[in-house]
DNA sequence: GTGGTCTAGACCACC
DNA sequence: GTGGTCTAGACCACT
């Protein structure tokens, strides 16, 4: 589980871990049935208050993402296969609109991106 | 000059102001030299109050990108050429972290960005 | 904590508190870990706007000299060694510029110096 | 005539100027008698508007430190003899309580002054 | 008219 | 209760 958090950021911590889970749940790295930490362990090993982590998992469970059961802890969801696509392009939209306002090329964007990228 | 602000997101309008700013300056938009609206005039303009467009003004004046001056107005500093390529490398990195978060492949995070770019 | 403003002077309050706070803290009066007056608190004490003295914090933070936490308060960070005589230096050296350009001489500076001086 | 304004530090141009005159003043680089440069024209040299000097005139005539009679130009007056060691002690209490605040002994601040000074 | 600062009070996120 | 941000309006120094 890798979930990093940037006290020093304004985004506020619990966009941090939910935009992180959805990444991970979405792209598979945590899979339908699978459990999400408990909220009190998640929160001590973060070092943030357990009202932040439930805030993440709520808003998930709003997005369908996850299933919260009373006792049972947090469970991934089956999500809709094109969830993850949707997502990558919102990604790229974002990625896209900021060197269209840096008045760059999509080939250098491009080069940019696959010196950066050391995925699978 | 595009500035559009969401007020909706929960990112302060001051760094979305400075943000924007920031890549139409090292990417050229804004050259050297040019200068920015009045502070309150561009308040007026975006329905905020001054001190917080006075505060992405600010900030980019730490940065260096701007020189502010009483009763001048503020400047497009001149700024080293390889901003624009620094900062095009940070948001290509942003955007390389999370396709690799989500397991897509560098080809199908190209060919996203591909379909998303609408640029020069 | 001794801190007083002069609302005589044209140096702005939030200034005249960042250099009294960074002269206790580089100095030691204030060791690394211990915590700053609440912005709200230090506001009351001195009689001006809470904004003011956050400005003063925002600028310590901006500098490394101490760490702001949302709910945690604001605690002095861990100082490099030197930084108290880097800040005594540059101080020295603008009396030095003071003393060279009224045409006086080391030795009557010094004898100066001792006279005011009152400390450990 | 060494005069330096920095446009970027919060301390009014009109101070500045009036500060670093008062010291050739007082020191006597700038002997009784001896005519300050014509309004406009050090307005010009400074790049700043006339009455930003003018402001910096008046305040030293109201300290005596100069006269300006009409179509002769501002010049310097006869000052009393201990101005000097007045101004002295005042510049050298501000760096004593300086290097109190910041825990220094007085030797070292001794030292680190004799080692910035490289005045007469 | 321009930027710089301050006020007084508000809401938010967090603990 | 704590810091972070925003508002709406004010005064100042400067050109």
């Amino acid at each position: 589980m890798s979930l990093i958090l940037d006290t020093t950021s304004t985004t506020p911590p619990y966009e941090q871990l939910r935009d992180q889970l959805r990444l991970q749940i979405v792209g598979g790295t945590l899979p339908p049935g699978s459990r999400l930490p408990a909220i009190r362990q998640l929160a001590a090993d973060l070092g943030i208050a357990p009202g932040t982590v439930a805030r993440a998992y709520a808003e998930l469970e709003q997005e369908a993402l996850v299933l919260s059961r009373r006792a049972k802890g947090t469970v991934v969801a089956d999500t809709s296969p094109n969830a993850g696509t949707a997502l990558l392009s919102q990604l790229a939209a974002t990625f896209a609109r900021q060197a269209e306002q840096l008045g760059v090329s999509a080939d250098e964007a491009v080069r940019a991106f696959r010196r950066a990228y050391q995925g699978p």
